[in-house]
DNA sequence: GGCTAAACGATAACCGATTATCAAGAGGCA
DNA sequence: TGCCTCTTGATAATCGGTTATCGTTTAGCC
């Protein structure tokens, strides 16, 4: 009957240099961003390293895709409150926007169901800012 | 010197279909959604020249690209007045929101300006709505 | 109608993003 | 430490969307 290897999950430094990216920031990463920040962490950290850890940290439900107009899937930690997101014109880096508007289930039409809804900002962020 | 033949534009039947198209809905289609409609009135039409024809218009300013989050782009006709959109869970189609939520520059926080800004309502339109 | 070049339609090629492959590396338990 | 298997990293393959190619069709001017 073998030896009961039954390891599922196991626990490397590519994988802990990942997870640890996103505790630090608490914007959506794009898997460059991941990669680019992973690797200050563990050096030869791999793409495919990258996107293999995503997905098994979003099947494990500690991080989801966030989607934005016109661009590849970004990542954020999962938990956190209702939230929208700002992108920078600038830097395109994405960050969170606590606040939303009220009533959004108001603005559509007569006769739609509204059950969720998306509300991105565009504009600069404090560092790309011309002032 | 020639014949001075410098027809930039040609008056096709295609053309003039998708253009029909777009007249009619005022959604944001996608190029499937151009394909389909314009085979209604041109049966032989091919997705070359819908992409080559969504490009052009787009090019002369007559229609221009709607990105939505996490799927390709759609188009729309241009000079429409500020607005959002609606996808439905249901069919997959998007539609026009004309009301907007007011003050959403002042929800990013302190420190970012905000140029413009995208609202995406997600649920279900008269047609897919369960009863 | 005849002519010429733009436009068409089928499909091959391309492109960026993501996934699969596989030899080498390394957790983790005896 | 030794072993076994999962994970890694490099890269090839894949995928959906879009663009390029090319022989055929056709709009538009004579």
């Amino acid at each position: 009957m073998g030896k009961g290897f039954v390891l599922v999950e196991r626990d490397t430094k590519q994988r802990r240099a990942i997870r640890e990216v996103f505790a630090r920031e608490r914007r959506p990463l794009s898997t460059d961003e991941v990669l680019a920040a992973g690797r200050m962490l563990v050096p030869s950290l791999g793409i495919a390293t990258v996107y293999r850890n995503i997905n098994s940290l979003a099947d494990e439900g500690w991080i989801h895709s966030v989607e934005l107009p016109g661009e590849p899937a970004r990542y954020e930690r999962c938990g956190k409150p209702h939230h929208h997101h700002f992108i920078c014109r600038g830097c395109g880096s994405a960050f969170d926007v606590a606040a939303c508007p009220e009533d959004v289930e108001r603005l559509a039409p007569p006769g739609f169901t509204v059950d969720s809804h998306d509300l991105v900002l565009y504009g600069h962020c404090p560092g790309c800012r011309r002032t």
